[in-house]
DNA sequence: CAATCGTGGGA
DNA sequence: TTCCCAAGATT
């Protein structure tokens, strides 16, 4: 675990001889998907709404919404004067529709406090709604070209692997970020390319359940098979259960509401979900995020 | 810290 | 069919 024993670097001095990060950085030139948002010159707030649109949400159902939303609102202060309403249709079903309102609140903030410019430290940006610690270092980094270790559960998965021999992510650790700027190149460029190409291995090969090890360009220094490629041993990860929960009546009001060109009556949710208590207490939470709006003559609908 | 917050595709 | 999970954030 030291040091790179002499006769190792010997056997393969064109691989295993290469820092990992180097490594990683080539692999990524020829492996990265084309994806719009890494388009060259994609300015940070276009960066910005495709990390938010990424959270939890795969690429595939994430690039035609991101391409409608660079071209309505194709800076922080245009999408700061639109409605909670337009802003939580054009969010479609991306899912986890909060996200929709606090990117529009993150507009707003960018627009008042930080002259409509996406700022590039982060501090700032963490301080913006709905930017976390991996959302604010993806800005810096792949929006502004800041060197930034970043770290979300791809990230998280292939150190656990390649560093530390374990089959899983543990949970996110404030360490994590110094194990993955220990492996970064010196080079602030391809230390900046490098953070991508991590995130695309765990992406594409080093995947969770079965990695494609054969296509893992550091396989060959891969504490996790060094060791035999032990199973997960860790506490077993809780299930999120969909069917029948709030997460699914919520979405299900919504659904209507998105449809409706007119505020509705309440009997008109109540298709939505057949349980009248559930019915109620999930349009109450949509009422309290500000999801929903009720008039006042008592009929709901987005907020406009 | 653990629970909560959508949705849909693939193993 | 059932289960897993996909560039997290917030409370």
């Amino acid at each position: 675990m030291s040091t790179t024993p002499p006769d190792v670097a010997r056997q393969d001095p064109t691989a295993a001889g290469d820092a990992v990060g180097d490594v990683l950085v080539d692999w990524y030139a020829g492996a990265a998907r084309d994806l719009p948002w890494r388009a060259p010159g994609t300015d940070p707030w276009a960066v910005l709404v495709s990390e938010v649109m990424l959270q939890q949400t795969p690429v595939r159902r994430v690039e035609p919404v991101w391409r409608e939303w660079l071209a309505r609102w194709p800076a922080a202060a245009d999408l700061a004067s639109a409605s909670p309403a337009e802003v939580i249709r054009a969010w479609g079903k991306l899912g986890y529709p909060r996200r929709a309102l606090r990117l529009r609140e993150a507009a707003v903030a960018i627009t008042e406090r930080h002259g409509g410019v996406v700022p590039a430290d982060v501090a700032e940006l963490e301080a913006l709604p709905g930017i976390g610690t991996y959302t604010a270092r993806a800005v810096a980094c792949f929006g502004h070209g800041s060197r930034q270790p970043v770290v979300d559960t791809n990230v998280r998965r292939v150190v656990a692997r390649l560093v530390h021999g374990r089959a899983e992510a543990a949970p996110a650790r404030a360490s994590d970020l110094t194990d993955i700027a220990a492996l970064a190149p010196d080079d602030d460029a391809r230390a900046v390319r490098f953070s991508v190409a991590v995130m695309e291995l765990g992406a594409l090969v080093c995947v969770s359940g079965t990695p494609r090890c054969g296509a893992c360009p550091v396989s060959d220094r891969c504490a996790w098979r060094l060791a035999g490629a032990p199973a997960y041993d860790g506490p077993a990860r809780r299930v999120q259960k969909f069917a029948g929960t709030d997460r699914q009546v919520r979405g299900r009001l919504l659904d209507v509401l998105r449809a409706a060109s007119e505020p509705v009556e309440a009997d008109a949710l109540t298709p939505a979900w057949d349980d009248a208590v559930q019915r109620s207490r999930c349009l109450d939470s949509l009422l309290v995020d500000g999801l929903v709006e009720q008039t006042p003559d008592g009929r709901f609908c987005l907020p406009g």
